[in-house]
DNA sequence: CCACTACTGCGACAAATGGTGCGTTAAGAT
DNA sequence: ATCTTAACGCACCATTTGTCGCAGTAGTGG
């Protein structure tokens, strides 16, 4: 027998929506321990008990709007150079963690929050980091890096200061935070310092 | 009239201790939720009013513990060289990101929940960045380093990527993430990569 | 050793929150 | 159009969270 085939349908979606929806506003407005089920019901129009029902809890409402954020068509920048990549990447990372509401900081502190959350941040992170490896292979190409560099060290070199400063020490990052991290990454990357070593065998 | 005189004496640093011990233990077993005001009084065998008396919330036992996690006397490693300076910070940082049970991430993780929390965990992070400093003075009066290096953004830019790949991505972190972090950024910084131009006077 | 009082323990209580059975409504197929 | 079934809304209960007054205990200064 076929497993029981879903609705996908108009009100299933657009309930999904307006559940989505106020989870993100919660989360911007009330930062972190705002988000509970009941506010999020409230806010959506939605009742409790079909809230309860299709999400579970708290980790499933995050993990379905980590799922969702990551249905994107979203693209790493190309201007060029690798640098500039680079810097561009890290100037639309550093907006979005700055961004008022902060809700892409609120998204990945409640991450914390359960399994299910966690497990959605973490294929969120690995969909972001595996688009990213494009910027390196085209910096391969363009002969501005040797070949055998470690295109995910370097992306997390990169960008891991403007993560670090902006979400965890969350203090006032110094001007050009974003270029800066960009520069030092490339610059570390042109001398080799990401080199893979060959798989022991032919060239 | 004087404020009504504090009793610092045995008993109420008795309670302290149990109660901050029990957080500890709590948010290493259970991890992040499983902190309550309930389950710390419940171990720390101490009584529940007794906690809510004297420290409000839960984002009060969280700036008690880490502003008692700041009173020790943590010393950076002095290894005699920059790159040997910063592999050894990294791996503290490493060794205490995943130890069993995880106190020191769950710590980072629960310090998103409040105010106050977020308050002690900044000034933690200040202290121990701070207190890092020092590695980069010695590599600058051993001539490993141009004079005016960029110390925080140095002290950053080595170990944001270990906080970045065991905090944030949470996936298995490459082979020696540690000491590759700290080449990296000691190679930048010995290219100039963390100048910081003089303030447009003198030498 | 004694008096003073800050601090803790105790138990009861109000309120908010989390979670669930059951009848009703609306989506999708024939 | 109408039938089947998944999804929804309502009412309800259980648990947790947070507070208060009072009595007892133990530091602290004399």
């Amino acid at each position: 027998m076929p497993p029981p085939r879903r609705r996908p349908g108009g009100r299933t979606a657009r309930i999904r929506r307006q559940v989505l929806d106020a989870v993100l506003a919660e989360l911007g407005e009330r930062g972190y321990d705002g988000l509970t089920m009941d506010s999020v019901a409230a806010r959506s129009g939605v009742h409790r008990a079909t809230v309860y029902r299709r999400w579970g809890d708290v980790g499933g409402l995050l993990a379905d709007v980590l799922d969702a954020a990551g249905d994107d068509a979203w693209q790493p920048p190309d201007t060029g150079s690798l640098e500039g990549d680079l810097a561009a990447l890290n100037r639309e990372i550093h907006d979005a963690l700055t961004a008022q509401p902060p809700i892409v900081a609120a998204l990945i502190a409640a991450s914390f929050r359960s399994e299910q959350a966690d497990h959605a941040q973490r294929r969120l992170w690995e969909d972001r980091y595996a688009r990213c490896e494009v910027i390196v292979r085209r910096a391969v190409e363009r002969a501005e890096l040797p070949l055998g560099t470690d295109a995910r060290r370097l992306l997390i070199a990169a960008t891991a200061p403007v993560y670090h400063q902006l979400v965890l020490l969350r203090t006032p990052p110094g001007p050009d935070l974003p270029g800066q991290a960009a520069r030092t990454a490339a610059l570390a990357a042109s001398a080799g310092a990401f080199a893979v070593p060959p798989p022991a065998g032919d060239t």
